[in-house]
Order: C-alpha cells, then structure tokens, then sequence
DNA sequence: AAAATTTATTGATTCAAATCAATGCACAGT
DNA sequence: ACTGTGCATTGATTTGAATCAATAAATTTT
C-alpha cells in the first residue's frame, strides 16, 4: 500500500467504517501529498482557501496579524485536516496565515473534488459532517475558555492536555499568544506556577 | 398548512432544495412545537441536552455562571437553532445554560430522531452538515474577536451588525458578559463613544 | 400611582497584564 | 570557537478593565 495513504485510510475507516474499499479507492485518487518546508505557509490571508489538509507528519500554526501583533489561532499536528475552513466553505478570502513549523508531509483535498465526492459517494456527507462537528466541539472548548478564564488557568489547563507534546514543539512566545497574552505575560506565569 | 411549520420548512427548502414534499411531510412528523415562558430554561448544565431547537419567535441567550459571574456565549433569535450543540453531539452534560428572553416558540427535534433521519433521508446527512458548518464559521468569527479585538472594537462591530436589533432586544449587562467585560466597563465605552 | 426590583451610570481604588527596555541564553551559521 | 539571530527572562512603568460602592434610572409588581 503507498505509504502516503495508510494514516488517513485509517483516519477514515475510523470515523466512516461504511466506505468500503472500492469507494476508498476512488476517493484516494483525489487525494495530493505534498511536503511544506519550515515557515512555509499553506494558507496566506487574501486568498480563497481551497484545500482541506490532512497532516501525516510535522505541525503547522494558524496565526493572524493585527496592530503588527501576532495571534494563534490554533495549531495543527498529525493526524489533524488544517485549513482555514471558513474561507473554504464560503469562497471568501482567508483572513488568516496557516504556516508550517517544521517540515511536513499533508495530503490535499480540492475543494471542486470534495464536492463531486460528496454528489458521488453520499456516505462522505457524513464526513464532512463529522468534520464540522468536531471543529465545532473545538472552537466551543476555547470560546468558552477565553471568555471566562484567565489566562493562568488556561495555561495550566494547556499544560493538562498537551496534545502530541505541543508545549514541547512550539516555541513559548506562540503558546503566549495562543493564550491571548504576550510571552513576557506567559514567562511570568510560568515563574509564579513554579515557585509554588 | 399549519402554521408552527411554515418558517422551519422555509428554512429548510432554502438549505435543502433536493428535499421533496413527501420527504419533508414525513421529516415534519419528527418535529415538536412547544413554547418556553420568559427566564425558562431550554438547557441546563448537567443534563445531556437532547434536541436541536429551532426559533419561530422570540429569542433566547446561552450563558454559563463561572465564580458566581455570568458569561453571555451567545444570543439566538428567530430562524436559528438553539442548542446545546457539543453536548448534543457528543451525549455528554451540557455545560451552560440556555434561557429564554421573552416568551418563546420553538420546534424541537430529538437527537434520536435525528440519526433515524439521517439514516432515512440521507440528503439530510447535508443538512446536518450545513448546520454544523455555520456554526463553525459563527464561532471562529468570535473567536478571533475574542483574541485579537480590544472591548471597544467588539462592541462597535456588534453595533454595525446589530442582528435583529439584538442590542434593542437584551439588556446592557448581558450584552457587556457577551462580550467579556463588566456592565460598567461597557457603560464607559458607551460614554466614550458618545463623546466623540 | 406607589413600591419594589432590576438595570445602568458614575466615581474611587485596585489589580493584572501590556508595554518599554535591558539582559541573558541557546542554537545555527560561518 | 566566534558571531549573530531569535527566544526567554526580568525589571520598571503605564494602562485598561475589574472591583467596590453609591446613586440614578427604568421596569415590574402590587
């Protein structure tokens, strides 16, 4: 089996045990690896955003611009689909950069292709569906997070789930603004957390 | 045709134009009008929140009670869906609650009756889709204001978008929570403004 | 219409984080 | 090994919003 494939078979055999192998098959055609060097963006504000992405190595960060001010918006590692998903589904521009932290390998899915699919073989509603969900369950988690706590428990909570190591992966200041804080704000916390 | 139905089938041909009549006569059986009284509770914390709810009339706000402080995380008014929407999904405690702000008429539909649906009318499949991708977009709106907006920037932009006279419709002091400061903090933004 | 309750405004003070600035540290390239 | 660049820490100061407290205005109840 190529080697490119195996991880996001999976990922889809998981969440969509129904697609027999005849429909993996045809879908797989549609699907483009491709390799993001360090720094690299993916995603770039201004222009449509037409991939879905699928992460089979490496990490990437979504991150905005204002007042000259970086913000994270979120970060992206293995076996996560990047995209900047409101661009996607609505054709508009994207309002945000999605760059690459290290060399990685994605899978891209166009999004004309993601449509013919959904027409071809309706059982993928249903993924696009799961998709939506879940980065809906997300983006609610955090919502609620940068509205009612502060910015201390938010790193602490950080530190409890550390998905795939990402303190270890990513540098302080991005974890700072992903907080929504400035990394001597963070620097400070940590300071305080451990002289308890 | 009766009348609790004519705005959500509206709602629904509009998504979903695939939908026949049959289709949606026997969806429509699946659909269960009722009304909620001013300061009732659609959802409460800890109960696994069961229905999507979609508003014929009235309005309702989802908040959750953090240190004794209330946090608006969102208002809904007609032709939206109220939900406790990641504990529908995933079966689990909701985690704020959901109030009406005046006498409210909805239409429920249950969770089980959903996955029969989807199940049965798989175009349905989309619909859920559609939904779940609003509601992305909705939130990753908020959520990059939350990060990278100052309280004045946010209160002016809910200014000039004003759906449904929302800030004619709700109370300062939840409108001040929703967008995550105190109501004397909104009050002197308020008067800021004003003095320009 | 009066009373009671809830909501909004204003002022004084406190506090947490931003900002500004300097230094220290670590790793990457030469 | 040396140099440069980027990142993290620490300190001093400023700033914007929270908090505490009192009053005023608006709504609801009786």
């Amino acid at each position: 089996m190529d080697t490119h494939f195996s991880n996001i078979k999976k990922y889809y055999q998981n969440l969509l045990p129904e697609l027999s192998e005849e429909q993996w098959q045809y879908f797989q055609q549609f699907l483009v690896p491709k390799t993001i060097k360090k720094n690299e963006y993916l995603v770039e504000p201004g222009r449509v955003c037409k991939y879905v992405t699928y992460i089979n190595k490496g990490s990437l960060r979504a991150f905005n611009i204002t007042d000259g001010k970086e913000y994270a918006l979120s970060f992206f590692i293995e076996n996560d689909y990047a995209s900047e998903y409101c661009s996607f589904l609505t054709k508009t521009p994207a309002t945000y950069f999605i760059q690459a932290l290290e060399d990685t390998e994605v899978i891209d899915l166009h999004y004309d292709d993601m449509q013919k699919l959904y027409r071809e073989i309706p059982i993928l509603e249903r993924f696009g569906r799961y998709i939506a969900e879940n980065l809906f369950i997300l983006l609610s988690t955090r919502n609620a997070s940068l509205l009612t706590e502060s910015p201390e428990e938010r790193y602490l909570k950080l530190l409890q789930s550390n998905q795939n190591n990402l303190l270890q992966r990513v540098p302080q200041y991005m974890i700072a603004s992903y907080l929504g804080i400035t990394p001597e704000a963070l620097s400070r916390i940590r300071k305080r957390l451990s002289e308890k």
